[in-house]
DNA sequence: CGAAGTATTGAAGTCCTTCAAAAGTGGTGG
DNA sequence: CCACCACTTTTGAAGGACTTCAATACTTCG
């Protein structure tokens, strides 16, 4: 499928209208490509556009003085890209691409000037602003709250239904293509802890996770295991409306 | 001072702009009291109001199944108290008074009218959302690879600064109204450990802490520990204002 | 003064980390 | 096509940060 044709359905499926599909589209330039391990901006940088991913996965962390690695985003097609960074005109943090990418550039002025004319795509971005930190949310109670093996069990719910509502997988299994290091930067562990968790996950036959490949093979006990409530995402119709 | 003028002055200490100030003071309706310990809103439910804080503390936490609390926010006078549920229509957290408050509400309708004659309000909404977002990425990022002391020092500091910025406080004290319970509960400790890290911060000479007020000895030194870089807060001129 | 909440202390145990090394995997070039 | 290299995964052993349980002191407030 042509980059752009694929990338049109994507903001459907993800948004949920077809007006603001039509405005996002409209709004996005040229893709650029970025390989794995390609950084899109820095912490502390100032964003010269808002990106919309079109493909791939992209990490937004940070690091502390130690050296260690914090994640704090994971991004999937149809997100946005660290869209308060684009508010604030700071970023706090730095994007990573995990896998190759595809993004889609949004140009400061070209925003603003559309958002004279109508208020969808503001809307949009407010929306997944709240939905980004309603995500942060349910990643710090598992950090202060949740033992390793429910944080790395809520990991995989999450990813895997918000894959399969970008359309890049299906119930049973989706592409996820972190390494147990990536994860141990996500949930706050050590690898070696990662690792030996994955494995207790493993041997419950609750999931399989091999070459970037995720199957989850009881989901009901997974997601009572990881006090998954999916209702946080949002990922019902219309992903883009509210109830405002 | 009477509420609504003490109010205006404190809108304005915090958003930095006369127009804002304005059309907040405006937009907002009779004050409301409630006492330490008192309910906001509880998660899951449908807020009918953004609120501003204009006296008090109030923390936005949730509960797991084990029982144990994690708190996600925290707000101090000139805040707006969780913005995306207002956005999204439902709260992801329950609001509860940690000293007694005093809230000046904007009805829904209120705000929607208010948004089509100027973009002032929204934009100040747009930004404290993000605010809010990049608070809690530094909260993530202490539970997730800071030890315990390096947490407690950094949310000191934190609240420290931003009590000062709503000018309830100066470089040296400010108001603390959190019990070591509600330390531990943002922090993701448990209440023993938070009492002993609390006492290598005092006799390191770092803070002294007792009934509810908090003195920093050696803020230097504090900071230093922390690994605080307050820029984050974006407390300086014009905090209502943003780089886009 | 009594009651309820808050702070403090001790002891034992657990979850997770660190260090270190070996085994497996995938991609690249000879 | 195989050999090699970097990266990733896996395993073991020891140590440390933090938790839990339980009891005691201290505050605050009616």
């Amino acid at each position: 499928m042509h980059p752009s044709t694929e990338f049109t359905e994507l903001i459907r499926l993800s948004t949920g209208s077809e007006a603001l599909t039509r405005s996002v589209v409209q709004a996005t330039s040229t893709f650029k490509a970025l390989e794995k391990g390609e950084h899109l901006i820095h912490a502390d940088a100032r964003p010269q556009a808002l990106f919309i991913l079109a493909r791939g996965v992209v990490q937004a962390y940070r690091r502390v003085p130690s050296g260690s690695k914090q994640t704090l985003a994971l991004y999937v097609p149809g997100d946005m890209l660290d869209p308060k960074a684009f508010i604030l005109g700071r970023s706090s943090v730095s994007l990573c691409a995990i896998t190759p990418i595809l993004i889609a550039p949004i140009a400061k002025d070209r925003f603003e000037r559309l958002t004279q004319e109508s208020p969808t795509l503001v809307r949009w971005l407010t929306t997944r602003m709240a939905l980004d930190h309603t995500v942060l949310e349910e990643w710090t109670i598992g950090m202060g709250r949740r033992p390793a093996l429910q944080r790395l069990a809520h990991l995989v719910c999450e990813i895997s239904a918000r894959m399969q509502a970008a359309g890049m997988g299906d119930d049973a299994s989706c592409a996820f293509p972190l390494t147990q290091s990536d994860i141990a930067d996500v949930l706050g562990l050590s690898v070696v802890h990662v690792n030996r968790v994955l494995q207790r996950l493993r041997s419950s036959k609750l999931i399989e996770l091999q070459s970037g490949r995720l199957k989850l093979l009881d989901r009901a006990r997974l997601v009572t295991l990881a006090d998954f409530e999916p209702d946080y995402l949002y990922l019902g119709v219309g992903k883009g409306a509210n109830g405002a």
